[in-house]
DNA sequence: AAAGTTATGTGACTTATGGCACACTTCTCC
DNA sequence: GGAGAAGTGTGCCATAAGTCACATAACTTT
């Protein structure tokens, strides 16, 4: 398969461009470039010019951000098949967080002139889009009420059953960056891991955990 | 001025529609109608399909979200010049708040099959209004991390500073109803205030908040 | 295999905030 | 103008979570 064609492969995969026609998706793709990355090397930083959109072919891209101390904290995991970078591209202000490889890596790169001049072209992508951005509005602010009113219990529980999703139940992080995406300290997160696995909800590890009960996960994470 | 010339200046107004010609301007004011509200009427419920985008002519409308203990919040208020409900207009969802007009109010009401066919007849202000949702991305996701890492006095402080900008030095709010803006109990932000009282910060009286040193204010705001 | 580094487990203490209770004040409306 | 409602001021206590401190366990490097 080529690389344009593979490149159409992915971006279909992408709601953005879901119901897009073949040769929408065509001439789209003909304005990928491809891009390599060693392990460890940094894509772009916090700050630097939004001036494209990415996608991973192949590889891991982490997205993280500094914190004041020094510390680099993961904020989400890039694999084959996703787009990233998408929200500094629409709006042309600057990234949010850093973007680096953690492993081998090949991206393409769909650069922000190429994109807004194909939008102008085809308006229906343009309100596709839109539907997403106000999807994403609606999510966040779910989880913003969410983050302020649930207790670290029903927040905790919900991450891990997102992570199931996508990792199965054998879920690969650390429980400091557990603490980053719910919003907590590592000791908190530790406590009610600990309590968890007494009611043999689940099982823990260096570097993962185990879900054993998914049904009691669920139901905790609802908040009945 | 006719009502479809004054529907152009507020459109005008929002930066959704500020770098509209003169002409495409005319032409979106054109399918505008007007819808008249007496007091406390209701104009959408949360859940009801979100059909069309509002814009304030004359009268206040308050955006509410009823707790389920039955109580009614108010989140927001929308005064003469004022758009909203795009976000349910824009992704054909449904609406996430209520809408209630506080006095006799006259709307000017753009029907969402009319707002998405003008869209696809120009794409520049699909763009235009892609960056709006990007910033209020950007915007959703500083305040987030803010309400969940900076302690109440920042938040409150930020808070007064932004209805400050709106209302000038006298703040007409109530206290429990800061405290819905700022997700913290109406004794919390009381305790507060009355610690800024001392201070000489501000001054309350019933009803309103009387802002007596903005430089201080500020200055907790920035959490230096 | 020894040494160093990173991740985890746990106790003790502190603190911010929430919630209840109740007094007091100011508005509103018959 | 009297009754009731709505908004405000404050004391007291409960509690969730953060912080600090240190022990232990698991991987890595040489």
């Amino acid at each position: 398969m080529s690389k344009q064609a593979e490149f159409a492969v992915i971006l279909k995969m992408n709601a953005m461009f879901a119901d897009l026609g073949a040769d929408e998706l065509q001439r789209l793709s003909n304005l990928c470039h491809t891009q390599h990355l060693s392990n460890g090397e940094v894509l772009f930083q916090k700050g630097d010019a939004g001036d494209a959109l990415f996608g991973v072919r192949r590889g891991q891209v982490r997205i993280e951000t500094g914190a004041s101390d020094g510390s680099r904290l993961t904020l989400n995991f890039m694999g084959p098949g996703d787009l990233f970078g998408e929200v500094a591209v629409l709006d042309g202000q600057s990234r949010t967080a850093d973007a680096t490889a953690g492993e081998v890596s090949e991206l393409f790169v769909l650069r922000r002139e190429d994109f807004l001049a194909f939008l102008e072209r085809e308006p229906k992508v343009g309100i596709k889009i839109i539907s997403l951005l106000c999807q994403r509005i609606r999510w966040q602010s779910e989880r913003m009420e969410e983050s302020m009113l649930q207790p670290l219990p029903v927040r905790l529980a919900r991450r891990l059953c997102a992570l199931a999703a996508d990792f199965g139940s054998e879920v690969h992080i650390s429980q400091e960056q557990l603490g980053v995406f719910v919003g907590a300290a590592r000791e908190s997160v530790n406590r009610q891991l600990q309590a968890w696995r007494k009611e043999a909800i689940l099982d823990l590890q260096r570097g993962r955990i185990l879900l054993r009960n998914m049904t009691k996960l669920t139901a905790i994470a609802r908040n009945e």
